[in-house]
DNA sequence: AACCATCGTTCGACGATGTCGAACGGAACG
DNA sequence: CGTTCCGTTCGACATCGTCGAACGATGGTT
């Protein structure tokens, strides 16, 4: 039987030692009772602290058990998502004059969790709630390159709602990589013909996405005539989105 | 600023991704996402199943959080430590002829959470509850040497109940040295003339302990004229501290 | 039945990184 | 002011983590 990483089990031990007591505990006595020298139980806790498994209190100098550990069991609540969203997504629809939608994935499909209006007016219908399929729609092609399970594509019925949907497994497969490869996706007339839309991924964890914001109206207002979305859309939707990151990352 | 350690920050991201769905995660897409060789990912995953962090499932190889990060921030309830001693405190009692007690910390008192009575038919009073001063009895004696934070025995008021209470910081200190050396702790008359108790650590993590045990009653009963415990006590006592410990590091 | 692809796992070479003694500046105490 | 102890940094060194190669097992395909 192979050894286990020495590094992984020490860090194991200091949390459990933190956990173990209610109050913060000094450095020197997590040393002495881990059995190690001050300076490499030093170079464990700041570790940790650094993930957010520790936290120190900047008064005493102690250390105890950060939020970071409650947190992994948790996937990001749509709500929350919705509720760190929103002011981006308000500044994207009032900057761009497009409707914005943010999705997250639910199976083969992706749920809006938030939809801002186009500004001009116009009458819309309010979308949240809606599932929409993966497949065809600019957020979906997002949510689905950053999915953790990727393989899940394979099962994914590909429906035809337009002559421009992804509807081979070999096209949509394309499509995601390419997303993966430019950070964002873009769909023309995938579930609407006229209709077309430009998503990003929003990062929680390291390689996966918690949801996809994405403008979405007329495939003229979106996209130039070669096909690529107008200047400065792009921009403007990794901006949004890697503000609600942050924002995600915050302890509340 | 000197850098962190790469292994346990690694460690850390596969616990965020495994965190970040609800369903297991096969080893390569756990390399795919970390952007890691399979080997080295499988170390990283191997230690955390050791510590208890991550699970595998046996069946499909697949991988998850495990129990032990949720057990990270809870101390031992009362009530389990109970459920587990209380079988080996039986039969402690019952081979000894000797009361048998179980505490856990509170402050700077040793709070009785199980107690067994002598089974000698004579009256006793049940105890369970009470708040007794853990300067002046063998189980606080081993619940101060293994607390995690052992400076707080400088903070003790010491009461002196009888001439042989330990009723000095020095004293006390010299006692606590001595229990940690050989691993248990008696008192004769700490609290009562005529009384002696005998106790053991029962440990849950590395270097702390979260109760102890111990026998009490008439000293020539607990103790040879020598001051030494009856021959056999201490092995008795160890072996049910031992037992218990390790029925609180099986997951329910 | 044979072949292939992919899985989790093991082995072991190698050098990158973790370990930890020495030493630092700062804070608290007598 | 001197002392003690704290958390922290530095850097030498060799231990340990990394990871390519390869394995047996499993499931799918022909």
């Amino acid at each position: 039987m192979p050894g286990t990483i020495q590094s992984i089990e020490r860090a194991a031990q200091a949390l459990h030692l933190l956990g173990a007591v209610p109050e913060p505990l000094p450095l020197g006595e997590l040393a002495r009772l881990l059995d190690l020298p001050k300076t490499t139980v030093h170079g464990i806790v700041r570790t940790l602290c650094e993930v957010g498994f520790v936290v120190q209190d900047p008064a005493t100098g102690h250390y105890s058990l950060g939020s970071g550990l409650a947190d992994l069991g948790r996937a990001v609540d749509p709500h929350l998502l919705r509720a760190r969203v929103s002011h981006w997504a308000d500044g994207l629809a009032a900057r761009t004059g497009l409707a914005v939608e943010v999705a997250m994935l639910r199976g083969p499909t992706a749920e809006l969790v938030a939809h801002v209006f186009r500004p001009d007016g116009s009458p819309q219908r309010l979308r949240v709630g809606e599932l929409v399929p993966a497949h065809a729609t600019a957020l979906g092609h997002v949510l689905l390159a950053w999915a953790p399970v990727a393989s899940r594509v394979r099962e994914l019925a590909l429906t035809a709602y337009t002559p421009t949907t992804p509807s081979t497994h070999v096209a949509l497969g394309r499509a995601l990589q390419l997303a993966r490869r430019q950070g964002w996706a873009a769909l023309d007339g995938g579930l609407t013909l006229g209709t077309a839309g430009v998503a990003a991924p929003i990062h929680h964890q390291v390689g996966t996405a918690v949801g996809a914001i994405g403008v979405v109206g007329p495939s003229d207002q979106v996209l130039q005539p070669s096909g690529a979305p107008h200047p400065g859309l792009v921009e403007q939707l990794l901006a949004a989105a890697h503000a609600t990151a942050s924002t995600l990352r915050d302890r509340l």
